[in-house]
DNA sequence: GTTGTCTATTTGACACTGTCAAGATGAGGT
DNA sequence: ACCTCATCTTGACAGTGTCAAATAGACAAC
């Protein structure tokens, strides 16, 4: 009986302690700092042994990574909910990918951070990178649509539009915006709207 | 008697064991990924026992704090140099400085990547807010001669270059501009200098 | 029903980490 | 001589990532 014979066992917990081990290191790399998201944390909060991870993840980096390629794809599926919710102009689209991709940062800061320190994505085959692609298209349809000036090419308005969301948030994140005295730009949705007209010219022809 | 009677002890080692530590802390956090920047590695580096830090830093944050403002007034001292060796125009100074800053981190990654990293700034008046208040000083220097467009005012000016320039090398490093299968841009110097020609409409009139 | 086999998981151990408490060291002032 | 005191070391503790060995539990064969 029973359908799934290639893999589901039904007793305690089957193999979904690996979706176990991966909700939960997510969760916690947003509710604590970085270093303390540790891999006996998270098999903890999954309620696993120490060494249980190490059965699905070679090491705690790749556990890191399968947890945070998930915030990702959580980033990815706003963008996409946000073009379609703009309206028809491509410009006005673009721009609303950019405003609900800083929503997302500033939402998880935690997350979002990780999710572009150095170190996780191992490979050009990894659920990191094949995620990070992921997000990438979306950004690449939406550029593909404007009519750029002469000289500014897919590739070239993709880095533009991406570095700039994503120095933005980094940059606030880091606490480098308001590091001055009483200086410093508020993250109100406002600003943002500001600075990303500043890329316009990049996209709009004439 | 003497002079100095405030605080300068002089004898055999006064405090450059401090200073030895914070070289040692800017030296491995250019050789060693973040998580293997131990402490205790630091001390041995030094010379001293895997203790004595804590004489002279609270935690393992102000050490590393130390060593990365040293990162940034080096990144400062560039930006300075790079300004006055470019010529009279000031978006021709804006963009010199920009060139100078990206590279910077693509010159020293691990530095870079941890100077931004959330968590090192403790404080308002501590030596990575201050390091970074300077690096901006350089900034609202070059961004204050431009001749803006109504409506780019200085704060919007300084945070649209610098978030420009720090996610195109945060982007870079962090390997997403290349997760794609053979795309992605090169870290070029050419390829950087077209990516920050697009800001240009932001701090040129007309 | 007993046995064997295989996989998932736990237990235990190791070297390493950051931080704290207590002990050693040595120069300066008296 | 002595004392003082900041500096530094030694030693310990809980916690970490990772590996080896031991356990548990379900299946197949007989």
């Amino acid at each position: 009986m029973a359908g799934s014979t290639a893999k589901g066992r039904q007793q305690s917990r089957p193999a979904d302690v690996r979706a176990a081990l991966v909700a939960a290191a997510a969760a916690l790399i947003e509710e604590l700092p970085e270093s303390q998201v540790s891999l006996r944390a998270v098999a903890r909060r999954a309620g696993v042994s120490h060494a249980a991870p190490a059965h699905y993840f070679p090491s705690r980096t790749d556990l890191m990574a399968a947890g945070l390629a998930e915030g990702f794809d959580a980033l990815t599926a706003r963008m996409v909910a946000g073009r379609e919710a703009a309206g028809d102009d491509p410009w006005d689209r673009l721009k609303a990918i950019g405003l609900v991709y800083i929503a997302f940062a500033l939402e998880r800061p935690r997350t979002y951070t990780m999710m572009f320190q150095p170190g996780y994505i191992t490979g050009p085959d990894t659920v990191m990178a094949r995620a990070g692609a992921r997000c990438r298209d979306v950004m690449t349809l939406a550029v593909a649509e404007t009519r750029r000036p002469d000289g500014v090419d897919q590739d070239l308005g993709i880095a533009f539009a991406w570095m700039n969301v994503h120095g933005f948030v980094s940059l606030l994140t880091s606490g480098m915006l308001d590091c001055g005295p009483a200086e410093g730009l508020d993250p109100t949705p406002e600003v943002a709207d500001r600075l990303l007209s500043l890329m316009r010219p990049a996209y709009v022809r004439g």
